[in-house]
RNA sequence: UGGGGUGUCGCCAAGUGGUAAGGCACCGGCUUUUGGUGCCGGCAUUCGGGGGUUCGAAUCCCUCCACCCCAG
């Protein structure tokens, strides 16, 4: 016997498995669930064609097997502004920003969640992998899919009202869980890179926006101009690829001037800029309370693993001493902090 | 046509008698909800052309061709 929840849930469904299944999931739970698809790009690209209208209507074949009700939000005009123009402007600016981050801080978990709930939702949920206790958030269980660190720029409050049923399971196991319940979704590919982008890769993209601009490419150590590129704004730390440098060994970018369109690069791969053993992180997120200076274990990237590091602060800043030196860690990436396999927050590399 | 130099995969580039490194680019695949990285596989039966020496040459000799620099 299933308990009646009368809790209204609304899940963004994506059309991907782990949205599917976190809906069927709330649905055994009880929740009175509502589907929703959230329309934020829609734009085929050079050689790419945009996804949406299968990615929806994947999202509804679902709902309609799970017999709930089903919506489409649309939020390409606040996604353009809120991501895409963010993104844009911080390349500009000569950083490499994460805006798959700020698509979960502006769209997922307050766009889609203010409008969830002035639709007559009390909660939402989404198919990541985290969990939720006592207002915390938690990695997922399965730490090799874990999307904490998309999310650490939720707020306290949007956490409180935010559900993920798949935190609990591994990848593996939430497939097959799918394909038990009949989802058509089952066994579809993931989604990767960055959903607007897909395919076309973040250099296209971006060209798309920003007009070339020939500069140089310069040996760090000799000082010699090696070659010419289209842009600094292309090239982020740690770039190997899209130089067309000859050689013996390939060329990393080790740092770029912005003003000057110059692009640095070096054979030397232990070359003092590509690797950070102090980090300081700026417009920071705590999800609960500012944790005390001490030892903790940061992320530095997706997936990457976690690594111990002492924190302090500095007026607005958090400073970290890494134990180990991390390589290519960008101005504009975040990186987040955990106590075990609570959250804490993050902040964005300065 | 006096002197010097160089010609190795689309590009850069090792290799100076022992049976063609590596990088870039490109193609395919893996990893991945950011950038980037990394990994696997493919990619010159051939070293500007032609002769010769040698068991064996991209590597030595001869010759031709092309390009570059200096001198004009």
């Amino acid at each position: 016997m299933v308990v009646k929840n009368k809790t209204k849930v609304y899940v963004g469904m994506s059309g991907g498995v782990d949205s599917s299944l976190a809906a069927s999931l709330l649905v055994e739970q009880g929740y009175d669930v509502t589907g929703v698809y959230m329309k934020n790009w829609t734009k085929d690209l050079p050689g790419a064609k945009c996804p949406w209208a299968d990615d929806l209507a994947d999202a509804k074949r679902v709902a309609v097997k799970l017999g709930i009700n089903f919506k489409v939000f649309d939020f390409e005009n606040e996604y353009k502004h809120k991501v895409v123009d963010y993104m844009i402007g911080e390349y500009i600016k000569g950083n490499t920003p994460n805006p798959d981050i700020m698509c979960n801080q502006e769209v997922k978990f307050k766009l889609f969640l203010e409008t969830a709930l002035a639709d007559g939702a009390d909660m939402i949920a989404t198919g990541h992998y985290a969990r939720t206790k006592d207002s915390k958030l938690l990695m997922a269980v399965d730490t090799n899919k874990d999307q904490t660190y998309f999310l650490y720029r939720i707020t306290d409050d949007a956490l409180s009202k935010t559900l993920f049923p798949i935190g609990e399971f591994t990848k593996p196991t939430v497939r097959k869980m799918a394909a038990e319940r009949g989802l058509s979704t089952a066994a579809k590919k993931d989604s990767q890179g960055i959903c607007f982008v897909g395919q076309v890769g973040i250099r296209d993209f971006l060209g798309l926006y920003v007009d070339q601009k020939p500069g140089d490419i310069i040996d760090k150590k000799s000082g010699k101009v090696l070659g010419h590129h289209d842009g600094a704004i292309f090239f982020t730390l740690g770039q190997r690829h899209g130089m067309e440098l000859g050689g013996s060994l390939p060329y990393y970018v080790v740092g770029k001037d912005m003003d000057k369109n110059e692009v640095y690069v070096t054979t030397d791969l232990n070359d003092e800029t590509l690797w950070r053993k102090t980090i300081v992180l700026s417009d920071v997120n705590w999800i609960n309370e500012v944790p005390p200076i001490g030892v903790y274990k940061i992320r530095v990237r997706h997936r990457a693993p976690l690594i111990e590091s002492t924190l302090s602060f500095s007026d607005e800043n958090v400073i970290f001493e890494l134990e180990n030196p991390q390589r290519a860690v960008a101005t504009g990436q975040s990186v987040v902090i955990y106590d075990g396999e609570i959250c804490l927050g993050g902040g964005i590399v300065f």
